[in-house]
RNA sequence: GCUGAUGUAGCUCAGUUGGUUAGAGCGCCUGGUUGUGGACCAGGAGGUCGUUGGUUCAAUUCCAUCCAUCAGUACCA
C-alpha cells in the first residue's frame, strides 16, 4: 500500500479550548491559588468543594431545552440520566443551600476548580478553565455586597496586580430605565445584552443596534432590537449621563430616573454600598461606580460587578458578579437572596502571563545532586537525604547516564540553582563541589573562552561536607 | 453561527510561472568533553507540502470540497 511501512499513530493533540499547563505555569497558577485562598479565608470564607456532573435539569432550569444542550458538555450518562459538566458554581451552590436547610445563614463560603463550557475559544478564554468563586448567601443586607467588593479589591492586590479597577452598577437602575422608555419585559433582556456592548463597540454602535441593526468591519449583518425612535432618545438621555461616575453619575440618573421607584432603590443601594466602601478603607482609585455595567447574565437582580485590567483591556473582565435573589427558588420556590463574585482564574493568569507580570519558576528542586561514581551511591543518597531533612528542596539526577555534562545540562534546562558534585577527590577529604549554575550562566556572557570559563572561581565552591546545608541556606536567602 | 485571511520540519518562514532527490534559521539528538552548562566545531534525525476529490502525461503548486488555525463579529446559561 504504501511505500513505507507506517506504524499507526495517533496524533498528539488537545481538544478545541483546552490545554495542558507546563510546569511553570501550574506553579504560577496554584501560587496564584494559594493568594487568592488566604484573602478569602481571611474574610472568613469557607471552602466548598460540589460535584463536576450535575443533573442538566439542576443546571438549565427553565432553560432546559435542546438549544441549551448544546451549549453546554452535555451527554446521557449511565443509568440514563441526562448530565452535564458544570458550566459554573452558583447553580450548584443554590443546590447545596436549597438541600441542606439547617446551614447557618448568611453562609459565606469559597469554590474553586473547572466548569468547562462551549464557547469559542480566544485570548485567556478556553473551554475546560478554573474559576474561583466568594458568595454570601441568606442576607439582603448591603454590607455582603460590600464586602464582596471588598473583597474583590483586596484579593486583586494581594496578587500584585497593578492597573485595575472594580466598576459596579445596580440592575436596578436599569430596570428603571426600562420602565422610563417604555421598553418591554420581552424586548429588556435583548437591550440589556446591547447596552453591555457598550464598553467594546462605543456609542454609535450601541445606538444603531437599539434601533435597526448595523453592518460591522467584517461586512457581517448585526441584526437590531427595533426599537422605536422616541424609546432611543431616552435611552440616550441615559448614555449620556452614564459616562459619568460615581456620585456625580447617582445625582444625574437620580434627576432622570428618581421617579421611578425601583431605580431610586438601586440608586440609594448603591450609595449605601459606597459609604460602606469609604468606611472599610477600600482604595478609592481601585474601584467606581459604572452606570455602564449590565452583565449578560439573566438571573441578576441587584448590584452588578466586574473588573477589568485597565493595561489588557481586550481580555474583558477578570473579577465579575453580582446580587442574585431568586436562584434558589429553582429549587425551593422560594428566594434565598445572594450575592457573589468569581474569578476567570485562568484568563488572569494569561493576562498576567501577557503582562509579564509574574515571577515564572521553573523548577521546584534547589539542588541537583550528580552522580559520578556509582559505587558512591550510598554516599549521594545521605546528601539527598540530609538536605531534604534540611527543608532543602532536592533531587538525585536519577537518568540513565554517568556522563557529569549531561547530568550538569539537565541541571540546566530545567533551571536548578545549584548542582553538588562529588567524586573521590572530595570524598577523600570529607569535601564537596557545590556549583552556582546562576553565577555560571552570568559568566558565559562574558567570555567566549571555553577554558577560560571552566576555571572560573566564583562558579564553584568545595567546602566541607558538614558545611553544606548551612552554605546552600545562606546562598538562596540572599 | 456569520465575514475574512492563512495552512510547507517541533517553531518561524522561504520556494515551485505545474516537471523527477522540497530548503533555511532556530530548536532537538550524537560526538569533540564518562570531573562540569554557554559559545564553538563535526555529524545526525525529523516532511503523506492540512483532508478528500477534480483538471493534467505530470499537482505541494491550478480548481472544488471539507477540516483546522487566526482575526473580527454574534451567542454566552
Amino acid at each position: 500500500m504504501s511505500k513505507k511501512n507506517k506504524k499507526q499513530k495517533v496524533k498528539p493533540q488537545v481538544l478545541k479550548g483546552f490545554r495542558d499547563y507546563v510546569p511553570s505555569e501550574q506553579l504560577a497558577r496554584e501560587a496564584m491559588l494559594a493568594k487568592i485562598r488566604d484573602s478569602f479565608e481571611l474574610m472568613g470564607f469557607l471552602p466548598l468543594q460540589t460535584a463536576s456532573l450535575e443533573f442538566a435539569e439542576t443546571l438549565l432550569g427553565s432553560h432546559y431545552n435542546e438549544d441549551s444542550l448544546n451549549e453546554l458538555f452535555g451527554f446521557k450518562g449511565p443509568d440514563d440520566v441526562d448530565m452535564a459538566l458544570r458550566y459554573e458554581f452558583t447553580v450548584s451552590l443554590a443546590r447545596f443551600v436549597a438541600s441542606n436547610p439547617t446551614l447557618p445563614l448568611p453562609f459565606r463560603r469559597y469554590q474553586y476548580g473547572n466548569v468547562w463550557r462551549v464557547d469559542k475559544p480566544g485570548p485567556g478564554r478556553y473551554r475546560e478553565f478554573m474559576q474561583f468563586d466568594i458568595d454570601i448567601v441568606g442576607t439582603q443586607n448591603l454590607l455582603a455586597d460590600s464586602e464582596i467588593i471588598a473583597g474583590m479589591v483586596s484579593t486583586m492586590q494581594n496578587l500584585d496586580v497593578k492597573n485595575f479597577k472594580v466598576r459596579f452598577s445596580n440592575r436596578k437602575i436599569l430596570n428603571g430605565l426600562m420602565e422610563y422608555a417604555s421598553i418591554s419585559p420581552e424586548k429588556s433582556s435583548d437591550v440589556m445584552r446591547v447596552v453591555d456592548k457598550l464598553d467594546k463597540q462605543g456609542r454609535d454602535a450601541v445606538i444603531l443596534e437599539l434601533g435597526a441593526g448595523r453592518i460591522d468591519v467584517s461586512g457581517d449583518k448585526i441584526k437590531g432590537v427595533e426599537l422605536e425612535n422616541s424609546q432611543i432618545s431616552k435611552m440616550e438621555e441615559f448614555l449620556d449621563i452614564a459616562s459619568v461616575k460615581d456620585t456625580d453619575a447617582l445625582n444625574n440618573v437620580e434627576k432622570l430616573l428618581g421617579s421611578i421607584e425601583i431605580s431610586q432603590t438601586g440608586i440609594d443601594e448603591l450609595r449605601t454600598i459606597l459609604i460602606n466602601l469609604e468606611n472599610m478603607d477600600v482604595d478609592k482609585s481601585c474601584r467606581e461606580i459604572d452606570l455602564t455595567i449590565v452583565r449578560g447574565l439573566g438571573y441578576y437582580t441587584g448590584p452588578v460587578l466586574e473588573t477589568t485590567l485597565l493595561d489588557l483591556p481586550e481580555y474583558g473582565s477578570v473579577f465579575s458578579g453580582g446580587r442574585y435573589d431568586n436562584l434558589v427558588d429553582r429549587f425551593l420556590g422560594r428566594s434565598i437572596p445572594a450575592v457573589g463574585s468569581s474569578i476567570g482564574v485562568d484568563r488572569l493568569l494569561a493576562a498576567l502571563i501577557a503582562l509579564d507580570a509574574l515571577k515564572m519558576k521553573r523548577a521546584t528542586s534547589q539542588v541537583l545532586v550528580t552522580v559520578m561514581d556509582k559505587e558512591r551511591l550510598p554516599d549521594y543518597l545521605k546528601l539527598l537525604r540530609e538536605l531534604r531533612a534540611a527543608g532543602i528542596a532536592s533531587e538525585i539526577f536519577s537518568g540513565d547516564t554517568k556522563n557529569l555534562t549531561k547530568q550538569i545540562k539537565y541541571g540546566d534546562k530545567v533551571g536548578i540553582p545549584f548542582a553538588v558534585i562529588a567524586g573521590s577527590d572530595e570524598f577523600e577529604n570529607g569535601m564537596v563541589t557545590v556549583k552556582n549554575m546562576q553565577a555560571g550562566k552570568e559568566k558565559a556572557k562574558e567570555t567566549s573562552d571555553r577554558e577560560e570559563w571552566l576555571k572560573a572561581e566564583d562558579i564553584q565552591e568545595t567546602i566541607k561536607v558538614d558545611t553544606l546545608i548551612a552554605y546552600i541556606k545562606e546562598k538562596t536567602s540572599a
